[in-house]
DNA sequence: AGACCTGGTCTATGTTGGAGACCGTCAGCT
DNA sequence: AGCTGACGGTCTCCAACATAGACCAGGTCT
């Protein structure tokens, strides 16, 4: 009867559901960064991701791809040549999710700039000179 | 020369460019949830934002908002009654990324059931009964 | 008087991320 | 023959971060 418990199914702002659950797992830079290369650069393999998504150590692009496949969003297939040869690619779901999540990566390229520019107004009102 | 520093301007996909430090910034649980929680309720005060985004600790809540507001994203007014009423709002800026983050959330709240699945089918391929 | 609400801050503790070493197999170079 | 590098990871260590909870001053309600 409470109030907060009338979300049934699917309300990422209640704390212990399933889409809460699966939102946090994917809200997440590498996970996102990933979704995007996948889905602008098409399918990769593990040390082309590594190069496409700058930064990215091997053990969290192991890892989020490994979340990332499990959850549905990406499909991982070995070819078991010499030296082994390891795709990932976008699955359909991860098609879907990754076109919701382009528009975000557009607005930031778009805006950083004016972020920046708050950021020095910020920095200068409340912070001022170096004595943070 | 080098094609990975071609991009001069603006590319998440790029470890030190500006964009890729907002990106990081926002791409996280709690700032995205804030930035669609005020987007949809509209102006809340602090514990209003603590109740509607069931989980955050009030730590989190302050050091997240702060983020925004730093951002620009987030405007933070302080009514100086007794007791101390705190508003926070969603400036121009915030409202054009809460837009492009609500179809994200969206996303997850439709397909989160199909995320459960495949979860279960992964862990019933990979992990046999309990041992994983 | 005692409990609670307000918007926080501070501290202890547990989880996580990043840096770098290591692995075996193979190709290319010298 | 040996050295180097790429391949796709795994492992360990340490610093950074997130979470839980106590604490605060001022005011309201009972």
């Amino acid at each position: 009867m409470a109030p907060e418990q009338q979300h049934p199914e699917h309300d990422v702002f209640a704390a212990f559901c399933p889409s809460r659950n699966v939102f946090a797992e994917l809200a997440d830079k590498w996970s996102l960064l990933l979704l995007l290369s996948l889905h602008k650069l098409g399918e990769q393999r593990f040390s082309e991701l590594q190069r496409s998504v700058v930064g990215v150590s091997r053990k969290m692009l192991t890892q989020t791809l490994r979340e990332l496949e499990r959850n549905g969003l990406v499909r991982r297939t070995v070819q078991p040549e010499t030296p082994p040869r390891v795709i990932y690619g976008l699955l359909p779901l991860g098609h879907s999710l990754a076109e919701r999540v382009a528009p975000v990566a557009e607005w930031v390229e778009d805006h950083s700039g004016s972020v920046l520019e708050a950021r020095a107004e910020f920095d200068r009102t409340r912070c001022p000179s170096s004595g943070c």
